[in-house]
Order: structure tokens, then sequence, then C-alpha cells
DNA sequence: TATGAATGAGACTTCATTCAT
DNA sequence: GATGAATGAAGTCTCATTCAT
């Protein structure tokens, strides 16, 4: 049962920054053993912290679960807003929304993977925020593909459908982009826009 | 710790169609609620039945999680094998491809659910063989986009990289593709194949 | 809690030959993995029997733990008869009870070993009858012990203790002696009797 | 599966302390109601603890077992330690060594019930480690009796089967030899030697 | 006689969390 | 700020036994 977030803002900025290495530091365990599988134990070890002191910090288990996700959705809505803010042609919007999306996967692997996999240990008032704040990402990206249809760039489309054909195809990465491997986030954003855009360009008439 | 596969084929079939009968009514459970979420008295409940009477059916929680993976992997590389077998171009492979894929997410939304999701809850020689055949699978996707580029019909691209753009794509619909729902298998497959096919095809050289 | 042992002398000879068939398999199981450790599947397997057959001949675990000590004890104070019976001086009457008890111990290892091991799990009724069994054995030992001193063969002793030496000596051996082992029952019996006759013997007297 | 040992020794002495109390709280419930037949739920009732806080001292229900073991053999191998400094000719040594085996099982009847009951049920590393130490007592008994053949203190014996002999008369006292019973150590373990000695003994030439 | 599905209590162990220090 | 002992509910799984077939 999760209780109103304990207001973090009051604290003092090295017990927030304390705070941001654990939320970082569990990442990687809740990603590779699961969250349910990881437990207090083990985040106290990786953190070098006693029970009660990691508390201190947590508040509890599944705030420590809440805060993985915020991280990643910060960033994500923020990509968004930055592209939005950018302008240009509907098909330059999704090129760059592709950009930034596949850009968090790769600098945060683990993170994403806790948000796309233990989405579902969220409770309460903690996971309708989340389902509202992926919503909003979502309705961007539908959103761009409407003003494509509008504007001529696609050809008529459904832009929900295609929205999930995008979000999956881009998501989907997290299975095995990560920051330190053989691909940038660039190597894969590139190719899947290619196949994209021209998936659901509008055919030039011919003459 | 994995045991070696307490060989079912020795039970009777009444046994057997009760174990399958626990299976899929255990899924939607595991899909709902998260396989480590799930207690055992949750699923004896479920399938009105004691803990030992259970146990009789399933050797244990993880081999049932194996059993849920292992109905869908049956039917996803049944379905790659008929449309080898089918034949056809590559585009027409490919297409025929994701007819199946989407079937089975529709047909076995929950069962599919567990697959994306808990796979890292099975270890050692079930892990091992789960990886295996999902790798079989994968392969075969990558197979026919080789072959389209050679035969000229897909224009030049990384088949590895492609795949996993297609495979994102497909079985990301998890998400949102039901049996009940208001989209069937083919409602989603077609546009998805037009996007695609369009996407990855060679520009016709223009006269 | 034990039941009055359902009589079964009325039973057919073809399964009281059964009966002592189970016992005498069930035996090395308890030796080699313990009472409690041992299942009842595990029994099954072993007599090659479903539960309810197994059952049918043992009416409980329990009661099948009291006929292993039973076999035990009817042979050892069949030899102990057979030793008063034999008649001689209380010298000669110590070393044939050594020789009873150890052939006992080298034919029956499995039965011996759990007759030592696992008397605490017998409960109610089949304790009491049990250790009332024990109790008239060690006395005969006592009772020899008391004889030799009287007649003078062995000097004065605490028959007591020195039945608990002479009986912890030789029932020890539990522990390494074997039917198909290095030594024979007689070749552990008479140094055995070597030590015991020349350390308790009355000095002769120095002309 | 035996872990390995959680290192013990980087706990606080209090924790020691109380770890050891619940050792010796355990023994006696072990020794009389059997390993498997004990259940957790006992031993936090005898030692006034949850099963939580049970498990925070003990690891598990096997380390408890293991840990009454090696209480048992420090206290024995000490003692064949100090014989062995002790020095003097074979038949002091063996009388030492009875001196000590019989001050050890009178001291703690319990935890060598258990010991001499209970070692099948140690598996693994804690077995071999056992099994070992056990060893290493009975070789000191066996090179004890070996000096003394070579003396001439002890006529010309078998050094393994006689120091079996040994063992088992002394070992088998836990049966009834208690700390708070009518007997001591030493009432025991002077005629013990009486008789064994003298049986042993090399005859005095007759002139 | 024999089967094996079903029972349900109880086995050992782990868990997130609290709180006195 | 930090510790780690203690909690006790809940976890997965096994058990001896019964009974309809």
């Amino acid at each position: 049962m999760p209780r109103p977030d304990a207001s973090n803002e009051r604290r003092s900025p090295k017990w927030q920054a304390r705070r941001q290495a654990i939320i970082d530091t569990s990442a990687p365990l809740f990603a590779q053993r699961g969250y349910h599988a990881t437990g207090i134990a083990e985040l106290c070890e990786a953190n070098d912290l006693g029970k009660g002191a990691l508390y201190h910090y947590i508040g509890s288990k599944e705030e420590l679960l809440a805060a993985i996700h915020d991280r990643v959705m910060d960033e994500v809505l923020l990509g968004a807003e930055r592209v939005t803010e950018a302008g240009g042609t509907p098909p330059e919007q999704l090129a760059m929304l592709g950009d930034e999306l596949l850009s968090v996967i790769h600098r945060y692997p683990d993170h994403v993977w806790v948000f796309l996999h233990e989405f579902p240990a969220l409770t309460g008032d903690r996971a309708d925020k989340f389902r509202e704040r992926r919503r909003l990402y979502e309705e961007a990206v539908e959103a761009v593909l409407r003003a494509g249809v509008t504007s001529g760039d696609f050809r008529d489309l459904d832009p929900w459908l295609t929205a999930r054909a995008w979000l999956g195809m881009h998501n989907y990465t997290y299975l095995w982009l990560k920051a330190g491997g053989r691909l940038s986030a660039r190597d894969v954003a590139k190719p899947f826009a290619d196949i994209f855009m021209q998936g659901i360009a509008k055919p030039k008439k011919k003459r």
C-alpha cells in the first residue's frame, strides 16, 4: 500500500545526492535479477549500507522502484519536449523522437529494462501516475503521426495503431541495446527511421 | 534448481489433460499479477485444487512457468514451419510470418505476456532450452530478410538489425492485442506488413 | 499414534511372504537415508508397488519400522536362548553370546543399523514393547556376568556396568561390520572375547 | 545443500554468545526427539525467538546440527591433544584418553547423543569435514595401541580392530551416562580402563 | 489386490519492514 | 545518520495417509 510520497524536497542536497546514487545502483540489480527476486539485503550490500540506513533514503522497496521509473520517464518526456520545441516537419519530428528515445534506452539500459518489465509491480497511486506519464508520451507520438497525415507527408494511416508499431520497434531495443555495446543509439535510430519513414510515406504521384 | 522434466509422457491422458488445463488457467494469473507475485495459494484457488494435488501436476512453480513458455514457443515455431513449407517470395514469407505471429499473440495473450515478461525467472537448463528455441525463431526471420536482399525484393539492409525492428514491432503488441478485443490479428498484421514491406522495399528504378 | 497391531496372523501365507520381503527391502533404505528422510514414495519404488498396495502390507510407516526392529530382536533373543540352552561355564556362555550377537549384526547390518539409530522414532506401545525386549536381552548378559563372579571365573565387578562395556563393544560394530566385508563375524568375535575375557578374569593366585 | 559457513567471525561478541546459547539449548531437543522430528517451531519456542530471529543466528537447521557436532569434536580433539602432550607410557596414555572421552560424554550428553545419532543427516562439505575430524580422533587411539605393542606393554593385537572395541565400549556410554546421574565420568572410566588394559596386556612370562 | 489422485497440515526458509540503540 | 536484531506473515514445497476406482 503506497504511502504519500514523503516530500523529498525538504531534504538536504547531500541526502538527495545519496538517494539518487542508490537509485542508479539499484536499477542494474532489479534489471538482472528482477524486482521481486532482488532482496533488501542485496540492495544494502550493493549500496554498502545497513538496512536502517537504506530505508532512511528510499522509504520502501516500491518507492525505490517508482523512483527508477521516474528517472526514465523524466528523460523520455524531456526528450519529447525538446522535439516539440525544436519544430520541423512531421517526418523530421518523428526522426528526432526516435533519436531521443533510443538515446535514453542506450544511456539507461537498466532503468529502461526495469521500467518495461516491472511496471506491473507498481500499485495504487504510483501505478496511476506512471500510466498517466506513459500515456502522455504515447500521445505525443500519435500527434506527430496525425500531423503528418494532415500535412500529406504520411499516407492515410491509423495514428493509434501506427504509433504502436513505432513504439514497439523502438522500445523493444531494450533487450539488446546497451551503453557499452557494439551499436550506438544513432546506429540504430537511423536505419529504424529509414524503415519507418519510407514505410509510411505517401507514395509520390506518378505522372 | 530445475529438475529433469519428470517424464510426463508416462502419465495417463486424464492427467495430461488436467495438467494442460492448469497451465492455461495459471497463465492469466501470472500475466496479471506477475510470476513472483503470484503465490501457490492463488494458483490452487484458481485451479480449485489443494497444494498437494497441484504439485502432483506441476512439479514446481518454475516447471509451470516453463510449460507456459513451451505452449507459446510450440505455436510460434509451428507457425514458422508452416510458412517455410508454404514457400513464396520473401515478401510473401515475411507477411505470412507476421500473420502467424500475431495470430499466436491474439489467441494466447496471457501466455505471451508471461513469455515476454517472465523469461528471466527461468533458470538452468530450462532457461537454456528456452533461449535456444527463441533464437531459432529469430533466425528464421533473419533468413527471410537475407533471402529478400539476395532476391532483390528488399534493399540492402542489415538483416540482424532489421529483424529486431520487425520483432519489436510485432512482439510489442502483447501489451494491447487481446482475443476479445476490438482488433483481430489480421487487422493488425495487414497494416504492419504494409509499413514494413514498403519500408524495406527496394526503390523502383525510374526510367 | 500407533494402532493395535493389525493381527497379521489371519493373513494368507502369500501376504506374509510379501510383507517380509517389503521389510527386508526397506531396511537398507532406512539405514542409508534415515527413517524420517526416507519417504513413502521411495519405499514404493524400491518395492515396486503403488502407495495403496504398500499400505495394504505395512499398515503404516511406523509399523514398518517396528517390524524391522522385531526382525532383529527376534534373532537376538533367539540367539540368547540358544546360549542358555547350550549350558557351559560363564566364560563359555559369554563367548557364545558374543558369537551370536555379532552373527546377527553381520547377517542383518541394515536392520541393526535401523534398530540402533531409529528406535527413538517408535512411539507408544511399540516403543514400550521394544524397550522391554531390549532390556530382556541386556539382563541375560548381566546374568552371565553375575554367574561368573559367583563361580569365581570373573573377578568382583559391577555386572550392570560391565554388561554396558560388553554391549558397547559388540553393538558398536554395526558401524563397520557388513555381510560382504573383509571380516566375518567370527573374525571379530574371537579377538573381542579374548580381550574381554582376559580383562575380567580373576587373577590366578600365585603360589 | 550446505552453504559455505557464513563467516561468523565478523559477528559481534554478543551475537556469538547468543548463537552458542542457541546451540546448547537445541542439542537436548535434537537428542530427545531426533533431528528430523524436531521442527523449527520447537527450536524457536525453546530459544524464545521468532523464526526470523532464529535464522539470524543459525543460518539453517543443518548448520545448527553441524555446530553441535563441532562443539563435541572440538572438545574430543582437544582432549586427545592434551593426552599427547602429557606423554607417558601407552597404557597411561590410553587410560587418559578414556578419562577425557568419558568426561566429554558426561559433560555434553545431549551433544554427544546428537553427534552419534544424527551424523548421517549432515551433507556435502559438512559431512566431509565431520568424517575427517572423526577419523583423526580414531587414528589417535590406534596410534596409542600401536605404540603399546611396540613397547611390549600390549600383546600382539590388531590395532584397528582393537581401537574399534575400545571406541565402542566408551562411545556407547552415551546411552546412559548423564551429567546429573548416579555415576561420574571417573566412576566409569576406571573400571573400563581396568577391563581393557588387563584385556590387552602382555602376559607376564612365567618363570 | 492394486492404483494414483487428492488431501491439508506442516516442513524449512526468506521477506520487507521496524525500532531500540 | 546509521546499525542490525527481531518480527511474523508468507513463500515454496513435501509429507504420510486415504479412498474412489
